[in-house]
DNA sequence: CGTCGGGTTGAGTCCATTCAACTTCGGTGG
DNA sequence: CCACCGAAGTTGAATGGACTCAACCCGACG
């Protein structure tokens, strides 16, 4: 169940069998979602942080005229609100795009965490800056990029992430995303959204139908989206 | 010197003498940059984190056809690069928005922090939480809110975290930006920057002139900008 | 007095939105 | 089996927002 987990942070540091260990026994009971479900509320001061383990989720915010934008997108092996470990209360939601199961880490054991294993602790914080990053690379796309570049780079950076954690096939992956959904991701209409996508398709450098991207050129759509991955902070090294 | 600093983390939690005393041995050396300077470049792995003690500060990425994004506007008692202690190389650079006094925080410092001090070292985690909280809260803003909102939004923003380091008179704070900066935060032109601030002093909840922002009316300014600092955690709580 | 950086304004173009219609496809019930 | 339905995707047309290009204002400064 916790693979992905460790897949996602073995790419940054080395992880000692005791570290994994610890960090396994942190992380305990299940529980599964429905599509559109709450993964956690909104408002809400969680007493334990949540693991995605399977499926896709997002966070999002809502606005007075119904208006709402995602802030990131999870997949599997996401520590989806690590940061309310230490930020308390939720200031956003997480929803379910799928079905998803996950899995919780006490807020207790990870502070047991910082008072007895600082290496870990340190790839636990990183985990939190890597979002970081990734929040910034989208304030950038959004603010400058052209719109199919924005789309390009989304791409990107989901293939290199899904990469990651094994759901990669080749050049494709699983993208369960509706328009609408990925209108709320770019801030953009869902018409909009649709003839960026028709824009991107025409390109020949990318391909998305039926829930499945793949991407036919990677030079091209890397070029297009000016994807460089650093932020991601993929190079293992110490911590 | 370390002032700002402690203002803002003690916002968030009480700190021992102790945590403050290693904190401020960490600390050292101070250095000065010119308006345009980057303090910490794109690409350079830094040794150490950089404190904005004074002077306004911004975290931006540039593409290839010119265009510029700032991601963060950063203010005095902000650790503008502390993600870089555990990311190690900088995506992004830092550059002087005003003239700008920083000090310099030792990475194996900060390493020994973790190791000896887990309840600072939380704090100092939190600090880059509420950063992601930020860069969040600017996603949405960029994503969903009319430009007028936008805008609102960042005033409220900014006001609140300049209060929290007493950079406010009353209902004033210096903002020392010109229309094409505050350009590259919105991701818009120049010329339409300039209108929206128009359109939004034409309201009447705000005025800026002469690198003086003066808030009129709070209570619409906040409105107008569904403004919930929710976000910034500035409960003081057990962390 | 002239220059330069910053701010402001107008005009025309292009981009993104809304509203609306229509398609495609799976699922469900008569 | 097919008729219907709803969710998702696609397309057209009209409106309004945001961009570029260009001009001009203004105050600081040499």
């Amino acid at each position: 169940m916790l693979e992905s987990l460790f897949l996602q942070l073995r790419r940054h540091d080395v992880l000692t069998d005791a570290e994994t260990s610890m960090l396994a026994e942190a992380i305990t009971t299940g529980r599964e979602f429905d599509t559109g479900q709450d993964l956690v509320s909104i408002g809400s001061r969680p007493a334990y942080s949540t693991l995605l383990v399977e499926g896709f989720a997002a966070r999002y915010k809502v606005l007075e005229n119904g208006g709402r934008q995602f802030t990131s997108l999870q997949v599997p092996g996401d520590f989806v609100d690590l940061h309310a470990f230490l930020l308390k209360t939720m200031d956003h939601g997480i929803v379910a795009l799928t079905p998803c199961r996950v899995m919780l880490a006490d807020h207790n054991r990870l502070r047991r965490i910082t008072e007895e294993a600082p290496h870990l602790t340190r790839i636990l914080w990183l985990d939190t800056l890597v979002d970081g990053a990734i929040h910034r690379e989208w304030i950038v796309a959004m603010g400058r990029r052209s719109k199919t570049s924005h789309l390009a780079h989304l791409f990107c950076e989901l293939f290199v992430r899904l990469e990651t954690v094994k759901l990669t096939e080749g050049n494709t992956f699983h993208l369960p995303l509706t328009q609408a959904e990925l209108a709320d991701v770019m801030g953009l209409s869902v018409v909009h959204m649709n003839r960026v996508i028709g824009a991107l398709r025409k390109s020949g450098a990318v391909n998305w139908s039926g829930q499945k991207v793949t991407i036919l050129d990677w030079e091209r759509l890397q070029a297009a989206a000016e994807f460089d991955p650093t932020y991601l902070s993929l190079n293992n090294e110490p911590r």
